[in-house]
DNA sequence: CTTTTTTTTCATAAATTATTGTTAATACAA
DNA sequence: TTGTATTAACAATAATTTATGAAAAAAAAG
């Protein structure tokens, strides 16, 4: 199991560094932003495992980048921090999506818990080995390969990950949107002509077994669809 | 989608008849033990969604039934209420499996998102199928496909819409104006021909079944009619 | 820093679906 | 019954979406 990321959005230097310091003592993995923009950045930029997102910051706030992560389909968990123990902000912080709340100054056991407990509920949808089948073809996510029969073709990340998200839904049509969400975390003209040109290679890789093809759902998106034998 | 079931497990007859009352009014369904022993013998009856547990109660307090919990290889989310704002309770809650942990007095509403987001997590969001019988076919909307017997037709997206709508509405009048608003956001004359041009369409996909047809309401709009056998 | 690999962009063709135009049929009201 | 508005059906056209090769750019590896 690799380390946990957290991305830490917290102006205040001296808190900031202790947070971090103590978290990485810990063993996580911390990107340390000092203000709401740098932090939107990092967010669009890299994937967390976790955000620690201080409620009040200079240029952008917790609840906007919160708001910002989860228009992004981007689920995962985000913790607030507050110097404030005022109510409407807990409720605020839960309507936007957060997940928990702490509040300044806090115990920093505490917040390892909380994080903790969190991470405990949104893990377990990471089975070990990620394979899968699909006609005469074995799918190895992590070892970018695809196996058919003796062969082995070599896939690039993106590749895998794209036919990892067919594989997943095999046989019922998933829409442009969701996957360019999920692999691109952009849905814009460019990305969808980028998806477009990987379905043609996922398409050359697969024309070896004529039981499987990535089908065209107008309008909609794509399908992997399995002829049964 | 069944409702939640609450174990609540609170001495204090007061603050436990409120917040009994509370949880069944947002739509819960709620099992109220006044005493540790009660709720142990719940939890070994019954399987809830989620349990709040009093962390001071008479007989057996509320980190012990975690533990019970957890030792038989439960994983529902666990919620505990204090009275005492005591660091250490917090962390041996967390310690024993606990998911969050709300101080007396609360805010209910704090309960509610806490609860929500912590459930959130821990189920495995269905994608919810919409699916519509008429007649001898099945019109699956997502798939875009209409089924007759072992027959499947692929419709297109706004085929599906339209049926949709019409199997939404079965056997009553649906008013063009509706459908236009709805389904093609505008309500001009020219799209009130597009729409005439799909009924046509949809009629040649349903004609296979004599017992259901679109009627038209003239000066209305139309009606998918089902004669029952 | 250079080379190699991967990813994105671009241009254009092809496929599919949606809309419009036209004409005929039907229903309703006077 | 007759005139008018509404609806049906089909064909033609338009618009949108997708496919694909090749080139450019970016990223990773050496």
């Amino acid at each position: 199991m690799s380390k946990v990321k957290i991305l830490l959005a917290e102006d205040d230097p001296n808190l900031g560094f202790v947070i971090k310091d103590n978290l990485i003592d810990k063993g996580y993995d911390v990107i340390h932003c000092v203000n709401g923009l740098d932090a939107e950045r990092a967010i669009f930029k890299d994937k967390f495992d976790i955000y620690l997102l201080d409620v009040m910051m200079p240029k952008k706030d917790g609840f906007t980048l919160a708001k910002e992560i989860r228009d992004k389909k981007d689920d995962t968990p985000i913790i607030f921090i507050t110097a404030r123990e005022m109510q409407e902000d807990k409720l605020k912080g839960f309507t936007v999506g957060g997940d928990d709340y702490i509040t300044k100054p806090f115990n920093f056991d505490e917040l390892i818990m909380r994080m903790e407990a969190i991470l405990k509920r949104s893990k377990p949808l990471a089975p070990e080995i990620k394979e899968f089948n699909m006609g005469a073809f074995t799918l190895k996510v992590d070892e970018l390969k695809l196996l058919h029969g003796d062969k082995i073709t070599a896939i690039t990340k993106k590749e895998a990950a794209l036919l990892e998200y067919l594989a997943k839904h095999i046989n019922q049509p998933v829409r442009r949107e969701d996957m360019l969400v999920k692999i691109w975390k952009d849905d814009s003209y460019f990305a969808g002509r980028s998806m477009d040109v990987y379905i043609t290679k996922l398409r050359k890789y697969l024309k070896d077994d004529p039981n499987i093809e990535i089908q065209n759902v107008h309008g909609v998106g794509f399908k992997l669809a399995v002829k049964e034998a």
